[in-house]
DNA sequence: ACAAATGATACTAATATGGTATCATTATTA
DNA sequence: TAATAATGATACCATATTAGTATCATTTGT
């Protein structure tokens, strides 16, 4: 079971690599310093974009650099971003799935772990990385 | 993203049921509880009782049960059951894939955060979820 | 005008998850 | 001892997610 899919890991390795250099990088440089299929890196970067982490720039002499300070990206947000809200369960959550509704312990745990989970994740930022 | 599967899901339930009904409990009489289809229940009570976390019956009057006490049951057992042992990412764990080796930072506080739920997780048993 | 970059979007492939179907085996019990 | 009610084993199918590709449009510097 892997908490990290591969768009969050390129997407983290990417951001790293653009906080340690100063001005326009462009996906093909990306591509050749982390050795990750060019068009999916794309794809990675315009989602960044579009998220206002990075910004852009067109035309020739263009490229991407953060939008943002690396201390203020963090690592769960990014999580979110490529793999959605982090939850431990869906089902327990729909009370109308669940039986046990309101009252299910394994709800309250799960919820609390959670937390827990997430208040790890919080702390890292990209900043923290390099 | 789920932290939790289908089956991961309902085997909890099973066992919880489980631990509070004494004696053999059958398929169909779990599938009428908890609302979940027959054959797959069938193939993951299988699952528990070749992890030798259930015993089964055969024939007429028989079915499953507890082989273990609900205390020695650990939530993050049956999540490695269904889900794979918990890793954040394969990826990092990789060195030849990950360009920075051995030195990745990243990595280390991947671990770190791992420890750490993976922590949380253990403390939860099928005796505290009941 | 051309080349080098991103924007947008649709498509394909691989993998994981969720679920079904079927036949074999075992044990109870009438 | 035969019917029945249970699990064992296994192969299969459906759907969703993840990973990756392909293509054409747009922008911009030279």
């Amino acid at each position: 079971m892997k908490l990290i899919t591969r768009n969050t890991d390129y997407a983290l390795r990417a951001l790293c690599y653009m906080s340690k250099h100063e001005g326009l990088v462009t996906v093909g440089r990306l591509v050749q310093k982390l050795g990750v299929p060019q068009p999916f890196m794309r794809k990675i970067l315009q989602k960044l974009n579009k998220e206002r982490i990075l910004e852009s720039h067109k035309g020739q002499g263009g490229g991407f650099k953060l939008k943002i300070s690396p201390k203020k990206i963090y690592m769960v947000e990014i999580m979110r971003v490529f793999q959605g809200p982090l939850g431990l369960n869906g089902c327990f959550l729909k009370k109308d799935i669940c039986p046990n509704k309101g009252k299910c312990v394994l709800r309250k745990k799960i919820r609390s772990i959670e937390e827990g989970v997430l208040g790890q994740l919080r702390e890292i930022t990209i900043a923290s990385l390099i």
